[in-house]
RNA sequence: GGGCGUAUAGCUCAGCGGUAGAGCACCUCCCUUACAAGGAGGUGGUCGGGGGUUCGAUCCCCUCUGCGCCCACCA
């Protein structure tokens, strides 16, 4: 109830129900009552019930509830909400969960910040620990893994409380019991479970293998999680020396690096095969500078000529390429850089000699940025570097969350293949792409982009602390070496389990990391690992099989482009496998909303838009409506004024059902008392409108419904509400008037409903001083509910406007009011057009104040109507 | 470098084979009893450039240019 109600004027309806309109209408709130309302009702909630053609069922994007919330990611949440409003209006028993991606490094860091805490897994648990009350985040304090998870715990649940309010007021029409978080118990099973079946067949593996490492966050990270950024650095021209022949030195060979520091790590020279410079270094060996290790010179296509000197050098592993030529070339691995980014503590083996150890002992625990400045001090007493190293800002791949360059460090991870080393199988994949209706449609290409550009399969496993444990452990032999060949497995009735915790069959605890005893694998899975099953978390995979039975595979996933690499790829990939199914019908894909500049919102920038700020100044239903204005896959700049025409809309609504409802008091909704040709005409045209609307939302065109809703809307409330005024005031109008009232109530009612998914609180509000029940619950109008008026001849009601306007256009370019006497008006135009508007004689010359002759002149060969007036002489005094 | 998208009024965007549309902004008028965070009326565009197809192109084809996004790029 709005407070304005205790004022309200009460009428009675024809069909005897109670209209209460209150005399001042308000936006403001409508969402605190409604959103309570509706969650007092259980408005939206999900009926299991239903049979799978009669389910609605939606895969929403769990949001990183560590994270912050920008305008973007309201605009996006709201277009899924559109569609799930209009189906339930449909009569789909919608199936709306709504997920909180909380596990993972977001969490970590910000109870990092938030407590002023590390985690330390080498600490006992501290049964009594408290968090500092000022957190001091150059301090941290190191404490235990579960001291640490149970922090973690306790802030997303804060968090967590937040957003639902955040969503609530948004107005999500979300079935909240319908929740999950990608920590809690059913996220662990679904996810242990998926990887254990994954494993069982083939599809995960562990392997030892160089990865893409982080060495801030100390983790690896996957293809999906890199961001290539402008980085700076210098090309240094470098000579290595050929070997000595007939007692001279030979030629140096010249190579262009920015990585010097990896130097003392080469493996090779490489150049292509085809490169004639190099045809006689092919074969032979060369020595490292200051070094003096000896190394092969190699031939190999993914040289290039032209980059660089034309020969590069091998380290194992400075990027990507290096690590294709440790494949293909079988050469040996030569890491130096640790997974704490620093140089190796220990002289390696290769630098054994006495020069090379010499060398090396200015290297050893060194970042990668001194080691760089020691090793071109030592190439520059030594003479080989040649010239100055040339500044350079080249593209490096960055973890998307850290901020130093990743490295390459061979580590043992798990995987799940995605077809980045299958063709076959990325063949499977594209396939399942395209069993999927994109929305818009060449978002399809960036699933095939990805898929197709895949260099290697998934990596799910991660080195962190608050996430899903890899439901695995490793015996170990007499020596206490892990045997990672045949990891021992839980059953699945027994999942979820943290294999630090929990004991595998046939061991007990105190076996634990002794010789012949076992260890636990110390990962957790990436938070992807999770969300790649949110159809399977949600839809009750494995556990609730009636569920499930109704719900997958899903009608709807929505997401912005930003992730159709990640998450929307990795579904696919998990359903696949695990459902033989694509997880979805339908891929609704929103665009990013960029600040005025056009620029991408990022914290950052500072140029992020809080959405609480919004949603407090303009209302829920204004913020709706501008990202409903939004069409699915275009990104769109942020502007306020935008907001400001859709709360003029909500509040419009209001006032016109006020209007409707109050000043003239509404008539039953009967169609069969809509006589008048004008009124006819009106509802033939709602009756257009009903079915231009219904198709754009059938084809997810949520912004042509809208469009196609608020311009009837506004021409609505312009003219017909104008035109038809004093005939429904007429107490003794008769059937006219009767039918005005018919038709304005038959046109709010549907009216309402056609807007109802975009300005949920309005709609409400309207529909609750003369409805039973939530509209939310109402049906979607439909053309037949209009009667036999919906096949009226709409054209009529143009020409009935078109004389409208121009009446006022008269009075506007006479500079006097709208309420100005005119002593004669001559409408003119085709005749079937004046014909039409002279059907509305009395309303036009009530409404236009015409005191004279009203004529209508049909005109041989007009195309539109004009009108001519004249002014009635003002009356003195 | 590869892919995708986009280019229409000052701004945000519709239209997409038949002589240019909306909203915002701007200008003028109206404090009319639903609404002044209102109402009425109006100004404003050789539809990015160049070719082609067509009786006819903003719309189809080719090409160039600008902008945006995704991917690749550490020698």
């Amino acid at each position: 109830m709005t407070d304005t109600q205790s004022q309200a004027t009460e009428t009675t309806s024809a069909d005897r129900r109670a209209v209460v309109v209150p005399e001042k209408p308000a936006l403001e709130g409508l969402e605190a009552t409604w959103s309570e309302r509706w969650k007092a009702q259980d408005t939206y909630a999900f009926d299991r019930t239903q049979p799978r053609e009669n389910v609605y069922s939606i895969d929403t994007p769990p949001p990183t509830v560590s994270g912050s919330l920008h305008v973007g990611h309201v605009f996006s949440y709201t277009h899924t909400d559109l569609i799930a409003r209009f189906q339930r209006m449909r009569g789909k028993s919608v199936f709306y969960p709504m997920g909180w991606d909380d596990n993972g490094l977001p969490t970590e860091r910000r109870v990092q910040n938030y407590f002023g805490v590390r985690c330390d897994p080498s600490l006992p648990y501290d049964a009594d620990f408290t968090p500092p009350e000022k957190p001091d985040a150059k301090k941290q304090i190191p404490i235990s893994r579960p001291n640490f998870i149970a922090l973690c715990e306790q802030l997303v649940e804060q968090d967590e409380q937040v957003f639902e309010q955040l969503w609530r007021t948004l107005g999500l029409s979300v079935d909240w019991k319908q929740h999950y978080t990608t920590i809690g118990a059913k996220s662990q099973t679904v996810s242990q479970r998926a990887f254990l079946r994954n494993f069982a067949r083939g599809e995960a593996y562990l392997q030892e293998a160089p990865t893409l490492w982080d060495v801030t966050f100390q983790t690896a990270v996957a293809q999906a999680e890199l961001e290539a950024r402008e980085y700076a650095g210098a090309y240094h021209r470098v000579a290595f020396h050929t070997q000595p022949t007939d007692g001279r030195d030979g030629e140096p060979v010249y190579i262009e690096t920015t990585r010097p520091e990896l130097i003392p790590s080469v493996v090779a020279l490489i150049a292509h095969p085809d490169d004639e410079r190099y045809q006689a270094l092919f074969g032979t060996t060369v020595t490292s500078p200051v070094f003096g290790v000896e190394i092969p010179v190699r031939a190999h296509p993914a040289a290039e000529m032209d980059k660089g000197a034309g020969i590069a050098m091998c380290c194992t592993f400075g990027d990507l390429t290096d690590v294709t030529w440790w494949r293909e070339l079988d050469l040996p691995v030569r890491t130096l850089i640790g997974r704490d980014g620093r140089m190796s503590r220990e002289t390696p083996e290769w630098l054994s000699s006495p020069t090379a150890a010499a060398a090396y002992e200015e290297l050893k625990g060194k970042t990668a940025f001194s080691a760089r400045e020691a090793v071109v001090a030592a190439l520059r007493e030594s003479g080989d570097l040649d010239g100055e190293p040339k500044p350079t800002q080249r593209m490096t791949n960055f973890y998307e969350k850290g901020d130093k360059p990743l490295e390459i460090v061979a580590t043992r991870q798990w995987y799940i293949r995605n077809g980045g080393r299958d063709a076959g199988l990325r063949g499977e994949m594209l396939d399942r792409g395209a069993e999927i209706r994109w929305i818009p449609g060449h978002m399809k290409h960036r699933y095939d982009n990805w898929v197709g550009g895949l260099n290697g399969d998934w990596l799910i496993s991660r080195q962190r602390f608050f996430g899903i444990p890899f439901p695995v452990w490793y015996a170990l032999d007499a020596e206490g070496e892990p045997d990672y060949d045949h990891p021992l497995l839980p059953r699945e009735a027994d999942l979820p389990i943290d294999p630090s915790t929990d004991v595998p069959g046939g061991y007990d605890e105190s076996q634990r990391a002794q010789p012949g005893g076992f260890i636990g694998d110390p990962d957790v899975m990436d938070t992807w690992a999770t969300s790649s099953l949110t159809p399977q978390i949600a839809g009750g995979w494995e556990s609730d099989d009636d569920l499930w039975q109704r719900v997958f595979p899903m009608d709807l996933c929505t997401q912005a482009h930003d992730i159709i690499r990640t998450w929307l790829f990795s579904r696919v990939v998990r359903a696949h496998f695990e459902n033989h199914a694509a997880p979805w019908s339908h891929a609704l894909v929103s665009g990013f909303i960029l600040d005025p500049d056009r620029k991408k919102m990022s914290k950052s920038k500072g140029n992020v838009v809080v959405p609480t700020e919004i949603l407090d100044k303009f209302g829920a239903d204004a913020v709706r409506w501008r990202a409903a204005m939004a069409r699915p896959g275009l990104d769109s700049p942020f502007d306020e004024t935008q907001m400001k025409v859709g709360r003029r809309l909500a509040m419009k609504v209001l006032n016109a059902s006020k209007f409707v409802l109050g000043g003239v008091g509404a008539s039953g909704v009967n169609p069969f008392e809509v006589s008048e040709p004008v009124d006819c005409a009106l509802l033939g045209r709602l009756a257009e409108v009903v079915r231009t609307a219904t198709d754009a939302f059938e084809a997810y065109d949520y912004t042509t419904a809208l469009e196609t809703a608020e311009k009837f809307f506004w021409a609505f409330c312009d003219d017909y509400l104008e035109l038809v005024k004093a005939r429904a005031y007429d107490e003794e109008g008769g059937a006219a008037t009767v039918s005005a009232k018919a038709t304005l109530a038959i046109a709010l009612d549907v009216q309402l409903r056609l807007l109802a998914p975009f300005l949920p609180y309005v709609t409400e509000e309207v529909w609750s001083w003369w409805q039973e029940g939530s509209i939310h619950l109402a049906s979607w109008p439909t053309v037949t509910e209009l009667g036999s008026a919906a096949a009226s001849d709409a054209v009529a009601l143009d020409a009935v406007a078109a004389a409208l306007v121009g009446i006022r256009g008269a009075k506007s370019t006479a500079k006097v009011g709208m309420r100005a006497e005119l002593s004669r008006v001559d409408i003119r135009g085709p005749q079937a057009l004046v014909a039409a508007a002279e059907l509305a004689a009395d309303d036009l010359r009530k409404t236009g104040k015409i005191v004279g002759d009203l004529v209508f002149t049909p005109v041989e060969g007009a195309t539109e109507i004009t009108v001519e007036a004249e002014l009635a002489p003002v009356a003195e005094g």
